[in-house]
This record gives structure tokens, C-alpha cells and sequence, in this order.
RNA sequence: GGCGCGUUCGUCUAGGGGUCCAGGACGCCGGCCUCUCACGCCGGUAACACGGGUUCGAAUCCCGUACGCGCUACCA
């Protein structure tokens, strides 16, 4: 076991029997969680899995999932960029139980509370500058000690304080932090324990009056009763101050859970320069929300057998925190676009469909009604297969509804040679256009019957014909392309190629 | 520098002292299917970071080292 910290060897076996075979945690809810991302304008996939765990966490033991934008930098945000973060969530189908709450609404609450640690003295007024104390900072490093400020910097005597105080010195209120170690539970990582002496006195009010992140999370965190707080792993060298202040002010500290971080496959944060990082580019490329949730949320946790494609209602069932992976992972891209194809193929043509319209609109095929809709949902159907994305798949449906297809010689060489060719397209054409069940059966008996009658294998009319109707050399099965093709554009496509190898082929 | 966290195939992972000369998946390579492509199926490639312990026995437990990452802000 990994957590909760090290047991007997005998209770551990007892625990792993009871565990076997039904996933068990020993976690019990219900639980109150939150994702608390900043709006930094786009939801993160390392936010967006943040974002999952927790839902599974809310799912699996049920509860509430808080929804709570970390907005303490007033320039960072805006409207349209919590918009866009409550988008992304509701995109790849995680829900929320609550808010989304501005951490800015709390501002007079997190004063208040700075307000309450400065009266009962677990606080107090600093009135030295930044450049004072990284003055002294650099000049200690230089002689190779680290500084702590509250082994150099004794507090304002009351006098002083009062003193400054009058003179209206600006201040900053820093937090009278213990001395002694402070250990707390991570579900991941077991018990951490960070030794006596590693926090120093920091700032929790700014000279401006503005609340730091560490207070304002923590007083977010007591106000909304949060018994379980999920997030990066970069958090974990900060927790002990969160203790710290959650114990200054009387609340309960909660359970945490800090994720390992995910990586580019340069192993290096997951930034623009490796690719993607949000949800809304991946989405904007062709995939599928489906696909993402699974990837996102087997990065980093297994259930422990062999699944590889599991929807969310199958991890939700399965889910249990302490299966959380401690270490950082990279975010592979190929499995993504596996996955990617796996959930076009097996999702129901109707749902591929709309997840595929917003790539058929630029290509002008949306909005399509009656015989159209059907041959588009045919051919949907045909070539779901073939893709890895929706972004992929957009090109390959524009032939069986675009007017005329644009040949490329260097493509249809093998064509061009053969004198007899046009010939027998011609004759092709000219049965398909007679048959009364224009059916892929039909169809293959007529081509065939035609390749015995002219002596060649079925093959050398197949390829041309195939060319013909998709400009490709790639495709699905070449009587189920011309069947969903339609009599229509079949006869259309097949004269358009006999006459561009006419006249390629005079040339 | 200090403190914290991490390290199993290229990547995601299974593994919890013997059943592991390490299993699955993606990728890659080869084959089958076949009218092409894709799907599917079959096979192959490839890893316990290093060094010490503990033990009859270590991927697994302990200690070091190396490397990576995080924190060390009046950023979050």
C-alpha cells in the first residue's frame, strides 16, 4: 500500500484480500471538491485531468464538485475567459455541482480573516521593503547560508508599529508560520512531512490590502468546507503553509491529493512548444471529448487490468484515488489519435455526425436534407474507419457531393498507359447506368462480368474506377463506394475521368 | 544552495518478497485478410536509473548516488 503510510505487513495482506476483488478505497464520502484552475483565457489539459479526478472522486463517493476560478490576479481575468474554462469542462463532459465562484467575490472575507490571524497575534505587520529583505537575502546566499526572514527581521515592536502606523508606512502582513514540523495525509504520495524550521514568516496581505493565493485558497477552502483538495503536484512544497494557516484559523485540514504533473514529450512541462495544451486545440483538431476523457484520465491512474478504452461512467465505477500514479507522466499523442479512432468507430453514427459537422461546414456540407443527409451518413459511415480525426475525415466525403474532381496526372501514370481503358470505363458507366438495383452486389456482378467479356482481371477496372470517383488511390470497398456514390454522381465522375484521360493521355 | 517529490520497454502502464530471464496498450517492424487504404487478426522489437544493504530469495523493503521536476515571490 501505498498510502495511508506504512502499515504492518499483516494488515496490509488483510487489507489487499478485502480489496481483491471489488476495487475498494478508504475513502469515504461524502466528499467536497473543487477545481480551482486560473482563467488564463483556455482550460489546460493537465487542469482538464485536474478537473476529471476530482468529478471521478464526486461520482464514485458522492458529494459535491465546486467549481471555483482562481481569479486573485484581477488582470488575468474576464468574463469570456471563465466562459471559456466552463466550456472546455462541459465539452469533455466533466459537471460541476457548484459555482463557478470567483475567488475575487471573497476579497472582504480574506481581509477579514488576515484581520482576525493579525489580532489573536498569529500575525503581523511588516514594514520592510522587498528590496530590503532580497538585499539581505543575496548577501547571506553569498556567504552560503539561506536566509529565513524571521531569524533576521524581528517584528515591529508596538511602539514601532504604531509609529509607522501613523506615518502611514505601507505594510505587508505576513503570517507567523510554526516552528515545529508540519506533516499532513496525500493519498498519492502517503504522509509527507516537511521538517521544523523549512516555512518562513510569508506575506498572506499585500501592501495593497490584496490577499495573497495562500490565504485566499485557504479561507476559500474552510468557507466552502472542502474536505478533499486535488490538484498539481506544484502545490505540494506549498501545503505545508496551507496546513499552517488551515490550523491558525481553526478549520480542519483537509485530505490532500496532489497529481503528478504532465509532461511534453520533450519531459518537460507541457507547453506551446510541444504541441496542444488545451482542450479547445485538441477539440479544434478532430477529436472527439470521448476520446480525450479517456486518455486524460487513464494518464496517470489504471484501474489495474489490462483496459485501455473506458468510458467515464466505467471509471467512475472503478475509480478509487489511491490507484493515482506518483510520478509525472508525458502526454503521448499517438495513443490519443488511437483512441481518437477507436470512439469514431465504435460511437454511434449519429453522434460522430455531430461531433464531425462543425469540420463538414467549411466544405459545404452541412445543412444537407433528404437523399443528401442519407448518402452523407452513408458515406460517414464508410469512411469512419479510415480516419483518425474528424479533421481527417471532412476530405474524404467532399467527392460524393462535389460537382467535378480534380485529377492528378502524376497519380494516375498507370492509367494514362493504357490505351483500352477509357474505353472499357465507358462500357463500365454504361452498365451501371442500366442496372435496375443500383446495390453494391449488383454492381460487383457487373463489373465483373464485364472484366471476363473484355479479358481483364477485375482489378484493372476497379482502380481506375475508384480514381474516378474519389481522386484517391485509397478508399473503402469499391462496390460500397459506388452504391453510396449514387447513380448520379457514379455516371458524372466516371465521363469526367474518361475525358481527362483523353486528354492527358493525347498529350 | 536548502527543502520536497519522483525514476519499470521510445511512450502510457501492470506489478506490493518467490508464480517475473517482468504482463498489457500505443508506436515501430513483419505477416494474414484483400480490389487499394483503413479496420481487424497473428507474430516480433524493447524496460526494472546506478551502487550498497536486509533476505534462502528483491522490480518489490532500507540506505546512499545520479538524473529529472517542483517550491524556496508583495505569481497562482
Amino acid at each position: 500500500m501505498r498510502s495511508p503510510a506504512k502499515l504492518g505487513s499483516s494488515a496490509v495482506s488483510l487489507l489487499r484480500a478485502a480489496t481483491e476483488s471489488i476495487m475498494k478505497t478508504s475513502v469515504t464520502g461524502p466528499v467536497r471538491v473543487r477545481f480551482a484552475p486560473s482563467p488564463t483565457g483556455f482550460l489546460h489539459v493537465g487542469g482538464a485531468r485536474t478537473a476529471i479526478y476530482n468529478e471521478l472522486l464526486r461520482e464514485n463517493l458522492g458529494g459535491s464538485f465546486i467549481l471555483r476560478i482562481e481569479d486573485t490576479d484581477a488582470q488575468r481575468s474576464d468574463a469570456a475567459m471563465i466562459e471559456q474554462i466552463c466550456s472546455g469542462l462541459r465539452w469533455i463532459g466533466v459537471q460541476w455541482d457548484e459555482g463557478p465562484f470567483l475567488q475575487s467575490d471573497g476579497l472582504e472575507r480574506h481581509q477579514q480573516a488576515a484581520q482576525q490571524l493579525l489580532e489573536q497575534g498569529k500575525a503581523f505587520r511588516c514594514f520592510r521593503t522587498s528590496e530590503e529583505i532580497e538585499a539581505a537575502r543575496s548577501q547571506a546566499q553569498a556567504k552560503g547560508e539561506t536566509l529565513r526572514y524571521r531569524d533576521f527581521f524581528a517584528p515591529p515592536s508596538a511602539d514601532e508599529e504604531a509609529q509607522r502606523l501613523a506615518a502611514k508606512e505601507p505594510f505587508v502582513v505576513r503570517f507567523r508560520c510554526s516552528d515545529d514540523s508540519l506533516h499532513f495525509s496525500d493519498l498519492v504520495r502517503g504522509e509527507v512531512e516537511f521538517p521544523a524550521g523549512s516555512l518562513d514568516d510569508f506575506v498572506i496581505l499585500r501592501s495593497d490590502g490584496s490577499p495573497t493565493y495562500h490565504l485566499s485558497v485557504v479561507c476559500d477552502d474552510v468557507e466552502m468546507r472542502v474536505t478533499h483538495v486535488i490538484r498539481g503536484d506544484d502545490h505540494l512544497s506549498n501545503t505545508p503553509k496551507h496546513v499552517d494557516l488551515f490550523r491558525a484559523l481553526g478549520a480542519p485540514v483537509p485530505v490532500f491529493v496532489h497529481l503528478p504533473l504532465i509532461l511534453g514529450s520533450d519531459k518537460k512541462r507541457l507547453s506551446k512548444r510541444t504541441g496542444a495544451t488545451s482542450v479547445e486545440e485538441f477539440r479544434d483538431q478532430g477529436f472527439l471529448p470521448q476520446a480525450l476523457y479517456n486518455a486524460l484520465g487513464l494518464l496517470g491512474w489504471s484501474p489495474g487490468g489490462d483496459r485501455e478504452i473506458m468510458s467515464r461512467k466505467e471509471m467512475v465505477e472503478l475509480f478509487t484515488v489511491e490507484r493515482i500514479n506518483s510520478s509525472a507522466a508525458i502526454f503521448d499523442r499517438d495513443k490519443l489519435s488511437w483512441l481518437n479512432a477507436q470512439y469514431m468507430s465504435s460511437l454511434s453514427l449519429e453522434e460522430v455526425a455531430k461531433y464531425a459537422s462543425p469540420f463538414l461546414a467549411p466544405l459545404g456540407l452541412d445543412g444537407l436534407e433528404g437523399e443528401s443527409r442519407q448518402r452523407l451518413m452513408a458515406a460517414l459511415e464508410l469512411h469512419r474507419s479510415r480516419a483518425k480525426t474528424l479533421e481527417e475525415l471532412g476530405p474524404m466525403l467532399v467527392p460524393y457531393f462535389q460537382e467535378e474532381l480534380v485529377y492528378v496526372v502524376e497519380s494516375c501514370q498507370k492509367f494514362l498507359s493504357q490505351e483500352s481503358l477509357p474505353g472499357h470505363l465507358e462500357a463500365l458507366a454504361a452498365r451501371f447506368a442500366a442496372l435496375e438495383e443500383f446495390s453494391p452486389e449488383a454492381l460487383e456482378q457487373e463489373l465483373r462480368q464485364l472484366s471476363e467479356a473484355v479479358e481483364v482481371k477485375a482489378g484493372v477496372l476497379i482502380h481506375p474506377t475508384r480514381m474516378a470517383l474519389t481522386a484517391s488511390k485509397k478508399g473503402p470497398s469499391l462496390f460500397e463506394l459506388v452504391a453510396t456514390m449514387g447513380r448520379e454522381a457514379t455516371g458524372r465522375h466516371l465521363a469526367n475521368f474518361v475525358g481527362f484521360l483523353g486528354r492527358e493521355g493525347s498529350s
